[in-house]
RNA sequence: CGGGGUGUAGCGUAGUGGUUUAACGCGCGUGCUUUGGGAGCACGAGAUCGUGGGUUCAAAUCCCACCACCCCGACCA
């Protein structure tokens, strides 16, 4: 990508208003752009990082057995009545009227949904289990938005259903769903805590919640740094500073932490109000016990923004980097530029993405930018380099000098 | 939803002690010179001062209402 052609430009300040990292490193950048109040336009930079995190979801969660599909935002009242959440969730929904009334929902969550659907297509114990999954988006009406990107009242979430014909069959998948969850994590550069959480409206089990340890975070996470043992706040009550009970090895302390993703067991409340029932091998009628299982995308790159920066601006992990390598030249003379377009040509062939500052730009403006963007690796092209092309990792300070072919071949490996 | 704060050009801000042409920086346009840490000179375009009402000879500035945004709290399957 020519950066002379890039839709977005950074710009030199950010307004004083913006006061969390990701969103003023994000919007300064050019990644996102704020429309209202927990409402973010993502821009082609930024999109591409979220594309990549949607990706590796769907990789783990295809490998998991699930199959991806999407449903409506747009639901009727009598849907969500049948389970009693129009009413006594109604703050939480956009509630849109048409000739007739209050009659359509924007779905915040699609546990009803998914079950009707199911009803259609699960009716035996041979049907079971069926694992479906969506990214889509999500309407909340969040009494308070904030943090940037992290808490949105539209965002895209992934959200996964399990249908299992007992309480044994969920329970082995939960685990299952547990590990593709610190997968997805680690592949986006993320270290999540499994956190035990109260079951909420859904279940009088814990359910468990991912959280990534930053001070950006909304929640509080005990945990135990030698085991990875973790409570909320809310189930840990009073535990700071006492010994693992899982290890013994050391305190339980306190942290501020960002929730990425989290899981519930829905057990029978679903199929039972809304009549997903299915036909056991003795003939008998048993409703279908459920699970779901949500991860927020935009939430996930928000935590990375917090986690991974410094000064200078953001430290993309490679695997979500909108770009691979930021090549830079540095110099006007037509040696500098068309070595730097070689380089450009080549690279891009080889499947590796580049964004190449081809602007009329001073050096300090282009270094700077490329300090704030972000990407794994800084390649230079100036009068100073000579026959050589300086290549730089964002996150560490020195550079070094590669010929043509070093650098080619430094890049057709990884 | 309670408490606090802020709305002035594309962006960031000053001006709130009542006034005539609303100021500065960035960005943008034209020309020339510039390329290793946000370059220089010159000229130029760009503002219903959040919205509505009120007070006054006179309102960006004072008063009222509303809206939006930010922070703290409550909330967050």
């Amino acid at each position: 990508m020519l950066q002379s052609q890039l839709f977005s430009k950074t710009s030199r300040q950010v307004s004083a208003d913006e006061v969390s990292i990701n969103a003023k490193l994000l919007i300064q950048a050019g990644f996102v752009d704020k429309q209202m109040a927990g409402a973010y336009s993502y821009l082609p930079l930024g999109y591409r990082v979220f594309k990549k995190i949607e990706q590796i979801i769907r990789e783990e969660m295809n490998a998991i057995g699930g199959e991806e599909m999407i449903m409506t935002a747009m639901q009727p009242k009598e849907l969500w009545e049948a389970t009693g959440r129009w009413e006594t969730d109604e703050n939480i929904m956009y509630k849109c009227e048409d000739k007739n009334g209050p009659t359509v929902g924007l779905a915040w969550t699609h546990e009803e949904a998914v079950t009707v659907i199911a009803k259609r297509f699960i009716s035996s114990y041979r049907d079971l289990p069926r694992y479906v999954y969506q990214l889509q988006t999500k309407f909340r009406n969040e009494p308070r938005a904030k943090s940037g990107i992290m808490r949105t009242r539209e965002f895209i979430m992934k959200d996964l259903y399990s249908f299992h014909a007992d309480e044994a069959d969920l329970d082995k998948y939960y685990e299952v769903v547990k590990l593709a969850y610190l997968k997805i994590f680690a592949r986006c550069g993320l270290e999540a805590l499994v956190v035990e959480a109260s079951g909420g409206a859904f279940t009088k089990n814990y359910s468990h919640e991912f959280q990534v340890i930053t001070e950006a975070g909304e929640d509080y996470t005990v945990y135990c740094a030698a085991c990875k043992y973790a409570q909320n706040r809310e189930v840990a009550q009073g535990k700071v500073g006492e010994a693992c009970p899982a290890c013994a090895q050391a305190k339980l302390q306190e942290a501020k932490s960002s929730e990425v993703g989290n899981i519930f067991k829905l057990g029978t409340k679903f199929s039972e109000s809304l009549k997903l029932y299915y036909t056991a091998k003795s003939g008998e009628q048993k409703p279908v016990i459920m699970a779901s299982y949500g991860i927020g995308p935009g939430r996930i790159m928000g935590t990375i923004v917090e986690v991974h920066h410094d000064d200078a601006g953001m430290v993309w992990p490679p695997s979500v980097a909108p770009y691979k390598i930021h090549l830079l030249a540095l110099a006007s003379s037509e040696t500098a530029l068309s070595k730097a377009d070689q380089a450009y040509s080549k690279l891009t062939a080889m499947g590796i993405e580049v964004l190449y500052d081809d602007r009329q730009e001073s050096a300090g403006i282009k270094l700077k930018d490329a300090d704030l963007i972000g990407l794994p690796w800084r390649v230079v092209v100036s009068a100073k380099t000579g026959d050589n092309f300086e290549i730089k990792a964002r996150h560490q300070p020195t550079s070094q000098l590669l010929s043509y072919s070093e650098l080619l071949n430094k890049f057709s490996v990884q």
